[in-house]
DNA sequence: GTCTATAGCTAGATAGAC
DNA sequence: GTCTATCTAGCTATAGAC
């Protein structure tokens, strides 16, 4: 019988965890599998291509969270405010409130870069075209609502490398404060 | 007859270079080796310690030219703009204007995020109080230069991660250009 | 679908000649 | 100091029983 999609989606992060907290290279097959609860073997059967595989599968599942938790919130019609307060609310929980690393930039480093970058850079894309679209319904033009999206990433990928480095996730805490800020004021 | 400062320095150069872009995990024992032309069992002799001792002596490398070309300018006497206007060039020159990863980056992740952390904190740590230092005189109090002095960074790591997986350089000059308006507005 | 067992390879690291 | 040759451990991946 095949696996139903739950346990399928409960496989998906568990791989993501890892792939999240040690890399693309630094995953090993046997950490996977430890991490999963499958045997080696078991997880070939599920990926027959392999470590690429679960990332490429990993990044699927993570572009269609966001999708329906930032995305579809973001460009929404409603008050600017609530849409803002609930996608940042979202991306606080995503990111455990500064403390985990994004998997995004976890899979856009290094020999992985180069498998994965064109499915990154489309997740990228879509928070800075959500962005854009909000600063526009605030007033920006085109070109200003652009560059406030773009900048708003910036502040989200700079701020939890620093929250984690620096072991302050108060710094990212404090980047999501400044993106509000940026938007209503 | 032993290595001269200079050549060392070299094989440090190469070294960073392949942490740089491959990262600690992917950067095999084979791939340092071809990188400096040494062989494998040479580089052993110059680091006994092994890999470890490599990226140690790379973010020692790293650390001495940060002090020179950025922290020692910024917190020089002189005109705030010409301070700024130094030291931006010389980031832009480090990351060739966006073209390439940050060795901090490539070493404040995954597992090798566990050994660096300290290290790679310290040097982090002296750019905001750089900045800061700048900030402060421009007429920011204590607080709000801190502040200044984080988000700066934040947006230079930001925009670099942007930079490379979109293949979009322009956002880390448009970063650079933001920095020096903050900073002189 | 999941497992045990293992093949084949490459990793980091070392011995010892020169 | 640098080299060739080699060791062992861990890697990705597969075969085949259940």
């Amino acid at each position: 019988m095949a696996y139903t999609k739950v346990e399928q989606d409960i496989v998906l992060e568990k791989l993501m965890d890892v792939f999240r907290s040690v890399g693309y290279d630094g995953a090993s097959m046997t950490d996977l599998a430890d991490a999963t609860g499958l045997k080696k073997a078991s997880l070939y059967h599920r990926f027959p291509e392999g470590k690429e595989a679960m990332a490429h599968a990993v990044l699927n599942h993570v572009a269609n969270w966001n999708n329906a938790q930032i995305f579809d919130i973001l460009v929404s019609s409603g008050p600017v405010e609530e849409r803002l307060d609930t996608a940042l609310k979202s991306i606080d929980t995503l990111y455990n409130g500064g403390r985990v690393a994004c998997i995004l930039r976890a899979l856009s480093h290094g020999r992985a870069a180069e498998i994965f970058r064109s499915e990154i850079a489309e997740i990228f894309g879509k928070w800075v075209t959500a962005f854009a679209h909000v600063a526009g319904d605030v007033g920006h033009d085109p070109q200003s609502a652009n560059r406030l999206g773009e900048s708003t990433l910036i502040r989200i990928q700079g701020s939890l490398i620093l929250a984690q480095t620096l072991h302050r996730p108060d710094l990212f805490q404090d980047a999501l404060r400044d993106i509000k800020t940026d938007f209503l004021k």
